[in-house]
RNA sequence: GCGGGUGUAGCUCAAUGGUAGAGCUCUUGCUUCCCAAGCAAGUGACGAGGGUUCGAUUCCCUUCACCCGCUCCA
């Protein structure tokens, strides 16, 4: 029994159309997946907040991140470390240096750089010693240097001293590091094996933008993979494939996604090999853009740490009797850009003819029903007193399984429409035969077409469809 | 942070030195209603602060946020 009304598609498969930003975060402001925080009082700069539908869809994210890097393997295990840390950790590990710029700006045309760059570029020129123009205009009209310290700093305890300094994490990598010994002893885990941890990191960006692409306050995902060095190359290369197939999986389109290959003095300090996955955002202004990288942090963070605390964080090889740092693999990737990645991938218009015959648009996003915010929606076909009691059983049996919304206003075409928009895979209908045949009709968001299923067997027909 | 642009209902827009209209959305009611239907009714806005003025949403200043560019990165 299908009657699904004729659609022409129109969407964004096609790379030839566009889809703005604006669109996206019209779609999310409206909808109360994402918006501007403390928006009552003007908002933060950079700042987001998720509402019902965009805690959700970012959580499954995040869950599916976990399930695929933590619960599928037996070589990777979790952990989850306090977003304040001490100077200590920040000396070590070279954020406090080198996440520290001097940029000093042209008086003449305005532009930004880094003094230090400038001074490297410019070395033994025929300039007097020490002096610098800039490489921009070639103007000799650069202001002061000014520091941009990309790290917040805060205080622990009502006292405020030297003593009490506190930073927000730049990044969750060093949380792996720095308990390296006690999670590998605790968790009794052999190189290759890896340590992943999910949540929010704090960067003082000098240009945050594109919504939730570059925030000040974001969400990383990241794996440090501890592989015996000489093989970290291997791995390196099995991870970047790795990460690929998982956007893939979850219905990134494979041509919106490519590997980009870091240049040597684009390396961050850690680093002896970054490739990045970036994925072609259909906005103008955005086009291919990093979702994550994937580095080679060789064994730069384990010595660091061992030399600044004084313990040991080498690990014992028994068989060979040897002592060593492992090497570190680390796809790092952010869980707020790849929730706006999964968002325009998703986003799609098509035509379809009402009943009238002419055509209207329907914007339905095709997430994969594992990220879909409200995997069922029961749509009783009437208010009618006489359905309520029974859509409410139903409503019932599914919420225990799967993220459910229920609602009765409005047309039902309506209420179907409004469901495509957030991307709910199936429509549950309750109507008046319902009450006599026990049967309800289930309608697939992609096909828009309808099986009539029995409410007894509704948990199981459902549970065959919605994956984990 | 600097330069340029923008700021009016939930959304998209309009008008105006005399306190603002529309379309869509939303809510309620009616129609046993399966793909944004019809009819009726209703809620709802000048980003914030200050100044000029008899009077400011409109003019001026400041501020906040967003967009574009510079720098940075997940």
């Amino acid at each position: 029994m299908s009657d699904a009304p004729d659609t022409s598609t129109a969407t964004s498969a096609d790379p030839s159309v566009t889809v703005e930003l604006a669109t996206i975060v019209e779609l999310c402001k409206r909808r109360g997946i994402i918006f501007p925080t403390a928006e009552i009082y003007g908002g933060v700069r950079s700042t987001w907040d998720y509402g019902p539908l965009g805690v959700e869809l970012k959580e499954n994210v995040k869950r599916q991140w976990w399930r695929h890097m933590v619960q599928l393997r037996d070589d990777v295990v979790g952990m989850e470390q306090a977003i304040l840390g001490p100077t200590d950790v920040w000396q070590a590990s070279g954020h406090l240096e080198n996440f520290s710029d001097p940029l000093v700006q042209c008086g003449k045309c305005g532009k930004r750089n880094r003094e230090d760059h400038i001074r490297e570029a410019q070395l033994g020129s025929e300039l007097a010693e020490g002096h610098i123009v800039c490489p921009d205009c070639g103007e000799d009209a650069l202001g002061d240097p000014q520091a941009f310290n990309l790290m917040f700093k805060t205080n622990s305890g009502p006292v405020e001293s030297e003593g009490s300094t506190v930073w927000m994490r730049p990044e969750t990598a060093q949380g792996m590091f720095v308990n390296f010994a006690t999670v590998q002893r605790a968790s009794r885990k052999k190189p290759p094996f890896g340590i992943a941890q999910m949540g929010k990191s704090f960067r003082n960006e000098i240009t945050p933008g594109n919504f939730i692409f570059r925030t000040r306050e974001f969400e990383q995902m990241e794996l440090e993979f501890f592989v015996e060095p000489g093989t970290d190359e291997e791995w390196h290369d099995r991870w970047i494939a790795d990460r690929m197939d998982w956007y893939v999986g979850l219905g990134i389109r494979r041509e919106n996604l490519r590997i980009r290959e870091h240049e040597g003095d684009e390396l961050s300090h850690y680093a002896k090999r970054t490739v990045d996955v970036e994925y072609f955002f259909p906005d103008p202004s955005m086009q291919w853009s990093e979702l994550e990288g994937i580095a080679n942090r060789t064994d730069f963070d384990l010595k660091a740490h061992q030399e600044a605390s004084g313990q040991d964080l080498t690990y014992y090889d028994q068989p060979n009797d040897r002592r060593y740092h492992p090497y570190v693999i680390e796809p790092a990737a952010g869980a707020t850009r790849a929730t706006l990645a999964f968002l325009f991938d998703a986003y799609t218009v098509e035509q379809v003819a009402d009943a009238k015959g002419e055509m209207q648009e329907r914007t339905v996003l095709k997430l994969d029903k594992r990220l879909a915010p409200y995997k069922v929606a029961v749509l009783p076909l009437s208010k009618k007193d006489e359905l309520t009691p029974t859509a409410k059983e139903v409503f019932d049996i599914i919420k225990v399984d799967h993220m459910t919304d229920y609602d009765e206003t409005q047309a039902i075409g309506r209420r179907y429409r409004r469901q495509d928009e957030i991307g709910t895979p199936y429509c549950v209908t309750v109507d008046f035969d319902t009450i006599d045949d026990r049967a309800v009709t289930v309608r697939d968001r992609d096909t828009m077409e309808q099986e009539r299923v029995s409410i007894d067997k509704l948990s199981s027909y459902l549970n065959e469809r919605l994956p984990r």
